[in-house]
DNA sequence: CTCATGAAGATTGTTGACAGTCCACAGCAC
DNA sequence: GTGCTGTGGACTGTCAACAATCTTCATGAG
């Protein structure tokens, strides 16, 4: 019960495939691999020191989570979310965190609650330094923590994979809502009815939280974020 | 437009890893690939008369579909649900399913309706003639076709593929309802619903409507479902 | 008799090479 | 000049062999 990483990854046993599908996956999480990338295999195996076999099993990975798209005989790009694409994603995640904050509010000890307003102050410190990035990495992580405490373990892992695929959208789509002070307002009224022990009216302020950007997306023409970039796939 | 398949399949450019991963999903849904089986790759290769290359990209994807469960240098089983793993399944399939009905409603033209109630008609005739195999498929359909009809393609994503994890055992949980004619009862109401156009009432209802199994599931010493089957593996 | 040790067998992980397909571009007919 | 055709290159799909690891079983010490 020592061991450097008790959970999870016992041993060194991690495998080539799982490697570089981690690797990948933060790669495109960072938008440091740009939706509409094109992921030629002998090219990436290259850069990564290892042979094509295992570099397709991760790909193919990835293409069942929906992070790429593997067109055959064509290649495998980073995926691409089309605006509607986009929306349907949050109609989803809507759902699922209203199930979750429903699950979590009765389980929440004095502990987790402390924890959550912990990571909410944060949050506005953040947004109060102007730090967009740090104040992104901060609600991804309360709304993570949220559907943890859930207790729902497919609940968890359904909703990590669905905030993957919208991944780097969200990012911009923060700066839509009304701009980081009524975000952090709006967490606070969250947290007041967990606080109450009100699922219900957690639920439903949770609701309309996930509900701001979507409302936007769907009246403007939010359209800049997705028609963009055509990508110069490799630039050197 | 006239084509045989119209549809996403315009000519043979099917790769080996869809075929192979198309096949043994159908074999594992199917039933015919117990739970627990072991999937050893130089034999099922050399079953499928193919190489261990295309089969293993299609394992990973099987696994990344969450229906079998690799261990690294153990090799890959057919995935199998705890108790708790099914009942969370469940939470997720109900929060997901009455999203798609809030979405369907208003959307659903007189066609459509109809289409459910001949549905519901069938379902009931499949109980008249105690053919449960039969009543559970058109079940599937039902539902299915409530989250088509939301018009949300990542909803109906997301819930297939979780019906696909659930699988097999949701036929035997369909046993621990109260019987067709009460599932019949049930589905017939939430139709009601759907015609008086009240997605609130339906969305109640279909949340009613599902957690029958789980609540019998927590309650019930239900057990003899997950801990049967100790799988012989390969019989030859 | 029990448990540790080590070798043999079987299975997975990884690699490099071969085969087939798609794309781009040059050449030619009109 | 425009459009079709064929050839070349690059890429993906597939395969068979090699390497590494795990399991099993026999062997021997205590």
């Amino acid at each position: 019960m020592s061991a450097t990483r008790p959970l999870a990854a016992p041993l060194e046993n991690r495998t080539l495939r799982q490697q570089v599908a981690d690797h990948l996956r933060e790669e495109i999480l960072s938008a440091r691999l740009a939706p509409g990338s094109e992921l030629g295999e002998v090219a990436l195996a290259r850069s990564l020191g290892i042979s094509r076999g295992p570099l397709r099993e991760a790909l193919g990975q990835l293409a069942a989570e929906g992070l790429v798209t593997i067109v055959p005989r064509r290649g495998a790009v980073v995926k691409r979310l089309t605006r509607q694409e986009f929306i349907d994603a949050y109609e989803v995640r809507e759902a699922l965190e209203s199930l979750a904050i429903k699950l979590a509010v009765p389980r929440l000890g004095a502990a987790d609650k402390a924890e959550l307003h912990h990571m909410c102050e944060q949050m506005e410190r953040a947004g109060q330094n102007n730090d967009p990035d740090r104040f992104f990495e901060l609600n991804r992580q309360f709304h993570a923590r949220l559907v943890r405490a859930s207790g729902n373990s497919k609940l968890e892992e359904v909703h990590s994979q669905l905030v993957a695929q919208m991944g780097r959208l969200m990012k911009q789509s923060l700066q839509l809502r009304g701009g980081i002070e009524q975000s952090v307002a709006e967490h606070r009224a969250i947290l007041d009815a967990v606080d109450a022990d009100d699922p219900e009216r957690a639920a439903r302020l949770l609701e309309e939280h996930i509900e701001v950007p979507q409302r936007v997306l769907r009246s403007l023409a939010a359209q800049e974020i997705f028609e963009q970039e055509e990508v110069p796939g490799n630039d050197d």
